[in-house]
DNA sequence: GCTCAGTGTTTCGATGCCGAAACAAAATAG
DNA sequence: CTATTTTGTTTCGGCATCGAAACACTGAGC
């Protein structure tokens, strides 16, 4: 059936396309770093620091620390909210459309190539 | 058709994971730390410093230091092998599985719950 | 025995990230 | 106008990781 897969399956993509993102030049994003940017791309605007917090279970000034890093290396911006001069909106940048469409080629490749012969001794399911 | 997935779709699934694993109180692993162990548990042993090393291409005081980390979460355990001393077999435990596992569910359920709207403002492919 | 090559580890200085707390700035309440 | 709340940032000490180089140990060549 289409959308059943094995959990071995989906462990396998996981591991090729994390092997292949080390492999990579490109800027390693920590897991916070990357979720924040896959939030901020993915899901229906605004964004601010305070909602993300929320969203993935940080502290703010985590968020801050991510926002800086994904700043300098051109994926993100901030802007102040003029209705609230408080609030920092978080938006997108053509250098992080371009980043995430290769990390996306690089899930795609991983979930053509395949393979599965489980010689992992991982437990099932049951 | 089955194995058809758009690149949205598949980064948005990755989106759905990365999130669900941030907001988990599990170790967080870095992507090195997790290669090496879905490397070690998912591809055919043996697995030495020297070739996973290789394999990431990175530096083998990083792999050195990805087995500490990982040896230390009980994750992983070093063998040295017997035919060849110098060698450091990499082999897997219990509570790797377990997390393995885990994790492996976090990712199917990300590829259940469907939604889809491309709200992203993402470039298409060409 | 003696080198020499291969393996993994440790040291070194530098950088990045962490949570808690203190802080600055803007909006709201009275 | 003053006090309080809300938002995001900065500071602080501490910990994890980085690459390069030096190190220790094993095996192979002779």
């Amino acid at each position: 059936m289409a959308t059943e897969i094995s959990d071995l399956q989906a462990l396998d993509i996981w591991r090729r396309t994390v092997v292949a993102s080390v492999r990579r030049d490109a800027p390693d994003l920590s897991a916070r770093q990357m979720s924040l940017l896959l939030t901020v791309y993915l899901t229906p605007a605004p964004h601010t620091v305070r909602s993300l917090a929320e969203l993935l279970k940080v502290t703010k000034p985590a968020i801050t620390r991510a926002v800086d890093r994904l700043t300098e290396l051109g994926m993100i911006r901030r802007k102040v909210d003029e209705n609230d001069r408080r609030s920092v909106l978080l938006q997108r940048t053509v250098k992080g459309s371009v980043f995430l469409r290769e990390y996306s080629e690089l899930i795609v490749a991983a979930m053509s190539g395949d393979g599965e012969s489980d010689t992992s001794g991982l437990p099932r399911k049951c």
